[in-house]
DNA sequence: AAGAAATATGAAATATAATTCATATGAGTT
DNA sequence: AACTCATATGAATTATATTTCATATTTCTT
């Protein structure tokens, strides 16, 4: 696969809001206006990382009503984001990084 | 785990040189200048993907006379790549991004 | 069809990360 | 100990990503 798709996809799960939205829908499906009152950003905001999130398709939508629904591709991002909690506690114990914030 | 962790680990895989090092080092064990040589690119380049890698332990390395010889974390990293890989094919046929670059 | 609620989008401003360049450190050699 | 090769580091520059703000779309409601 090319670097730049990695790139792409990774760059998801490097940002903070985005993977809160992703902690946010871990818990079941929402609209923007529930996560923009959740996580307490602005919803443009909301929307320019959802967009981002969607076009990787780590999250998907539905339209239901006014309300555009957004879920967790359960299937490929749980998995990894286990796979690193096991990587901290195995190999992270005590990494310097994890004193900050 | 803290979104910070997460974020910290995956700047890592989003990054096109951080991951060009990772392709490398799948191959075999490499020093700094054998990357330099083969991958094309600046020492003091390498050496700060490298010192970013090694803090969130996905390469590790050992001195070896001058040289210092770097690991690729294949434990952690081969599956979550192919994971990716796997993704891609299932959920993004036709996704935009691909087309560029 | 006019208005309102929900979401998306574009562009400018800002923040963050990567690259470069100069130089420091460290280990082997003479 | 002086020299050389290999790598690391810091700070400034440059590139890239995120945030913000204003506004456009879309869908429902009346």
């Amino acid at each position: 696969m090319s670097y730049y798709t990695y790139h792409i996809f990774f760059r998801n799960l490097a940002n903070p809001l985005k993977i809160r939205i992703i902690s946010e829908l871990k818990k079941g499906d929402k609209s923007v206006n529930q996560l923009v009152r959740d996580i307490g950003i602005e919803q443009s905001n909301i929307s320019h990382a959802l967009s981002s999130l969607r076009c990787c398709n780590i999250v998907t939508s539905k339209i239901k009503g006014k309300a555009r629904i957004y879920s967790l591709n359960k299937k490929t991002i749980l998995p990894i984001l286990k796979m690193i909690d096991k990587h901290e506690k195995e190999f992270c114990k005590e990494c310097v990084y994890k004193k900050r914030k």
